[in-house]
DNA sequence: GTCTATACATGGATAGAC
DNA sequence: GTCTATCCATGTATAGAC
């Protein structure tokens, strides 16, 4: 009788989705480093061989886990399209479209705020500056279609798109920092609101504000 | 002949300094749990047991070297006393000094960012949180001050405060994330005139937007 | 106060049976 | 595919000489 084929043996891969899980938690929890792959094993209730198993080594299971869920992030950022509506529109429903991602991935947030703003704590390199940079040059585009409809006002783009960057990190970083307040999209809203006004205002008359 | 007494033997106070300034560039570039004890005394110049002597341990070398250098940001912060020039005088005063500290100390932004927004990679707690909390207060009273005065427009001191505080610290992160493009004062200084614009506009007239 | 040498724990990773 | 048992590098920390 022949032997079943390797193809047909999926019964396991149950085990390797336990794996995926415990890994992201831990990950995003703990730090790259200060997770050890003991942790990761006891959380998805399995021995350590079955980790090199699934996965060939620590910073593969790293880079294969978090990789995947980061593509979720890429797309929704990459699928961006200006359209005809309104400048602000736009960069409202484009912020908050990001937004609400963050608010359901906030374990995620927090692992792409340590590695993006800081110390790379021995981790295996992902690219999380290039969705941050696309979402950046997506902003500044839709803050120069504003300027050239006369929607914003003309001279500063740099300071307009920094004000709704900002306005923006902001909001997703008290969710980091202080998660019991609970701030959410209306808090988004107004803070945007105040910047778009500044935007649409017009600029220069004083010096200096 | 008497023995020099301990207070008298300093000539090896350089040795400490050295250890206090390797450690501090460490864990602030590698992160706490990726930084090895070896790594310090080697970059310091001397070997483990000079460090666990000055130091009792990798915790106490870290909590002490840190902590020190937090305090140069909070006697900054806590320093700030309202005045009676115009808000957002004060406001831009307040800002553009801690932002001055931060670009001096880029480093121990950086390990702020990671120990404030990303997971504890098992340091041992500092509170940066209460620094953080206070500059958040400081500027949420000198909007609530400017509102009181009419310089500000009434109904949405959070989303104020939130677009405040968003362009200071996106101009900072930009600092952390692309320190080549050397954002400086005259960012910081665009985004909030673009927020202030938005904080003097008369509110609310439209909807939404 | 600073060294050499070393103890001891924990971490990542693998061999080999089933 | 999953286990038990183990290897070996590295990590923190210390004993004891100078």
């Amino acid at each position: 009788m022949e032997p079943i084929p390797a193809e047909h043996t999926v019964p396991d891969a149950a085990a390797r989705q336990r794996l995926a899980k415990a890994a992201v938690s831990l990950f995003t929890q703990k730090g790259y480093a200060a997770t050890t792959v003991r942790e990761i094993v006891e959380a998805a209730g399995v021995t350590k061989p079955a980790l090199y198993y699934h996965f060939k080594s620590k910073e593969g299971i790293y880079l294969e886990t978090l990789g995947e869920a980061m593509q979720e992030f890429e797309s929704l950022v990459e699928a961006f399209a200006p359209g005809d509506e309104p400048a602000d529109v736009q960069l409202r429903r484009f912020v908050s479209a990001v937004h609400d991602l963050t608010l359901k991935r906030l374990d995620l947030l927090r692992l792409v705020h340590s590695i993006l703003y800081g110390p790379p704590q021995g981790a295996p390199f992902i690219d999380f500056h290039a969705v941050h940079d696309r979402m950046i040059e997506s902003i500044r585009s839709l803050v120069r279609f504003g300027v050239e409809r006369r929607e914003f006002s003309a001279g500063d783009e740099n300071g307009m798109t920094l004000a709704v960057l900002g306005a923006f990190n902001i909001v997703c970083e008290m969710q980091l920092v202080h998660p019991e307040k609970g701030l959410g999209r209306e808090d988004l809203d107004s803070a945007l609101s105040v910047v778009f006004r500044g935007m649409k205002a017009a600029g220069h008359e004083q010096g200096r504000s």
